[in-house]
This record gives C-alpha cells, structure tokens and sequence, in this order.
DNA sequence: ACCTGAACACCGTTCAAGT
DNA sequence: ACCTGAACACCGTTCAAGT
C-alpha cells in the first residue's frame, strides 16, 4: 500500500528518535491532561508511539523524568532585579513561582512536596534564602522568615491547585442540599472562596506576611562596618 | 497436634472477625511504618490475618477506608472553649490541629490535600469558620482570613511532615561536599531550619499571621444592633 | 454474614534480544 | 545507539464460590 520504505526524505521524520525534550514535554502534557494519578510510564510511551520501555533508554526512572520536570518548570521561574529592595525581590519571586506552578496546577502537588536537594532545586533555595541574607537579616531571623514565607507560599498553592475546588475528593461528599444544615457559616463565606477572589486572597496573605516579615528582622553582624 | 478445633472457650478469639476499629487501626499503623506510597490493601490485609479481599466486606474501596481515617483523626481535634477571645480560639484549634497530624506525620500528607467535603470534614472547616463569624468578620473578611490562616497552616504542617527533612528525595541528590558552593545561605541558615527550631518557627509564623488578621476584619452589619 | 481465591486490567522495572 | 517484548513482582477491585 502506500509505505516508502526507508526514503531519507524530509517527511522521513515521521519517526524521530525520542529525545529529553520531547519526553519531558509530553510528560508535562499528559500529567495536567489525566492527573498525577494517571500518569505512567506506559501511558507516556503509548503517547510518544514508542513502547515505555524505549524512554527508560534517556531516563533510568519514572523518578529521575520527574526530577527533570522540577528542574524545567525552575528555570522558568524569573529572576527578579536583585537592585530591589528586599520586599519587592520577594514579592516578585513569590508571584514568579506561583505563576509557574499555577501553569501546572497537577505537576505542582508533585513539585511542591518534593525535597529540593537535586542541583537546581538547591539553586533555587539559596536564590530565595539570599534575598534575605542580602537584606541584612542574620541566620537566625533570616531562617524564620524563609521559612514563614516558604509556608505561606506552599499552603496558598497548594490550596489554589489542590484544595476544595479542585483535589481529591471524599468518598462519598455532603450532597449540597445538607451542605447549608451542616456548614452555615461556610456557605455564608463561600462566594468570597470562589476562583475570582484567589489573587485577591493571595495578595493580601502576601503582604501581610512580608509587612510582618520586617518586624522579625535582626541584622546580621557586619564585617565591613557598614551595618549599624 | 495441639489443635482445639471448634472449642468456643474464651481463648476461641483467636480469630476474632474484623471490625472497622481494627481495619482502621490497623491501617494508620502501617502507614506510619511503611509510608502512604507503601501501603496497600493487600499488605493491610496480611498485617491483619486475613485476605484483602476481606476488607472490601468493610469498606467498598480504598478511598473509602481512607475518609474513614480522616474522620477518625478530625475527631481527635479538641475543640476550644468558645468563651475565649477569636485569637486565642484560633490558636488553640491550630494547635491542637497540628499536634493530631504531627502525630500522624505520613498520612497528614494525605489528609492535607483532601477535600473537605465529607460530612466530618465539613463540620471541621465549619469549626474554624465560626470562629471568624462569632468575632464579627463579615463574609468578605472572614473567608479572606479564614483562607490566610488555612494557607499558613497547610503549608507549615506539609512542610514539618513532609519537607526539606522528611519528604521525597530528588533521584540524585546533590552530595553533601557540593553542597556549600551551591547553596551558601542555605547552609548558613541551615542551624535554624533543625527540628528543634520547628515549634518556635511554627508560633512565630502563626503569632504573625493572627496578629495581621485583627486589622483585616470588617464588622458583619448586625441585626440586633449591638454593632458600632 | 463474613471470608476466600481466581481473575482482570493495570503498575514500574529488569533483562536478553533485536536493528 | 536506540528500541522492543517478555517477564517479574506488584497494584485495586470484581465476582463466583465457599462456610
């Protein structure tokens, strides 16, 4: 029928060879199309139109593949200005990072619980600690407040990709017409819970945060003499 | 050999038949031994004697025993005299929520990023919403803190059972020695990120954030006109 | 009523073999 | 060098059968 057999035409690409890219983008694909859950090596391979096996040949595991998908969607995260002063470098890193993870809200369950001990995800750890070491904070207050940020961010986005909206449900939920006998005060607040009111929310937990954030601030013992 | 065969004696209980108390049990503990990734209802079933079939006869599926779970650990939430000023309410029930899922580090990580929607786990969030409501937030501003709130502690208790420590580890690690040329601050801050400085870490953070919500509230419009 | 065992449709990964 | 196909040791769940 109609095969060319072995043409090294320009269409011959029909079958590329599978490369990181590739792989790592369809990855990327098919997890916000079916979910973490549904995800699998063999479902990857039967989206590539290769067995799964093949991809075990650019990737040793489902863990390694995943660990590059982190270190992609970490690269995306701009940089802000590091001429700023420290709020605004944190306010921008902060909405940088939920921006990407926002783009991904099904990779993001992942990326957020991951220990970020591989190159790049240390990289992006001493990018936000600085911030604060530059602002003069000392270990110890410096260590809270990343920490305190960290919290706030991971908690927001988390909520925002897998919270009541949009993560696993219970098993058997309320039906809405017991929902008002049970929750009242939860009904009452519930437009304000809707998608619309997210970045608002957002902002305002953010600068809270960060207002407070110079209030826990003791200087680092200057070397250069500079300090106070 | 030593057989008593059918003898209904009081050391008949041998086999005693299953109950949802001991499935339940029974399946937290191997969750905390082995890890959600490991747990499995076949495994449960060896741990408890029986086939795993046998506990379909208990709950219909998996995701049915898990809300089974998470009712039962919500229930272990002490509830706060509600005579007390909001602040301290709301401290108290976000003490007493994160002492039930420290207690219960591996399956927190479940128990976090499910929804809500169950009968129990609406009349939790309903708990935590009142507080704002018999404080006089109106809607707008008490969905707003109820959420901030919820955004610091989903993020604090992710990252105390599941974070930098105890979380899944990137497939290559960066190994120690490289570390310090990688991350600097990190490692400076380091000292302070130990799970010694997690209670004093998590207070702060929460101290900051209830203290900024006193100034998000608006008064609810009141019927009985004790308002302004 | 409660439990079993075989079966179904899946997993991630190993390994020897193909081109 | 890159890909395949069979196999291994697992999953959750269904279903007919046992007591």
């Amino acid at each position: 029928v109609l095969t060319k057999k072995k043409a090294p035409s320009a269409e011959g690409k029909r079958r590329k060879p599978l490369d990181r890219e590739r792989i790592q983008h369809a990855a990327l694909v098919l997890v916000e199309r079916d979910g973490l859950d549904d995800f699998s090596m063999r479902r990857l391979g039967k989206k590539l139109g290769v067995e799964a096996m093949s991809i075990y040949h650019h990737y040793p595991s489902k863990a390694h593949l995943f660990d590059a998908l982190v270190d992609r969607l970490l690269s995306q995260i701009e940089a802000p200005d590091a001429t700023q002063p420290w709020k605004e470098r944190a306010r921008s890193l902060s909405l940088a990072y939920r921006a990407v993870l926002l783009r991904h809200p099904r990779f993001a369950q992942f990326m957020l619980l991951h220990r970020m001990n591989s190159r790049s995800g240390l990289a992006w750890l001493e990018s936000v600690a600085r911030i604060f070491a530059d602002a003069g904070f000392d270990a110890e207050s410096g260590a809270r407040a990343f920490r305190i940020l960290g919290y706030y961010l991971m908690g927001a986005i988390m909520d925002e990709t897998a919270g009541y909206k949009r993560g696993p449900s219970a098993a058997e939920p309320v039906p809405p017409a017991e929902q008002a006998a049970i929750a009242p005060t939860i009904i009452a607040f519930g437009p304000y819970f809707a998608s619309e009111h997210w970045e608002a929310t957002f902002l305002a937990g953010l600068e809270l945060v960060l207002g407070e954030l110079e209030r826990l601030k003791r200087r680092a013992p200057s070397r250069a003499g500079g300090g106070e």
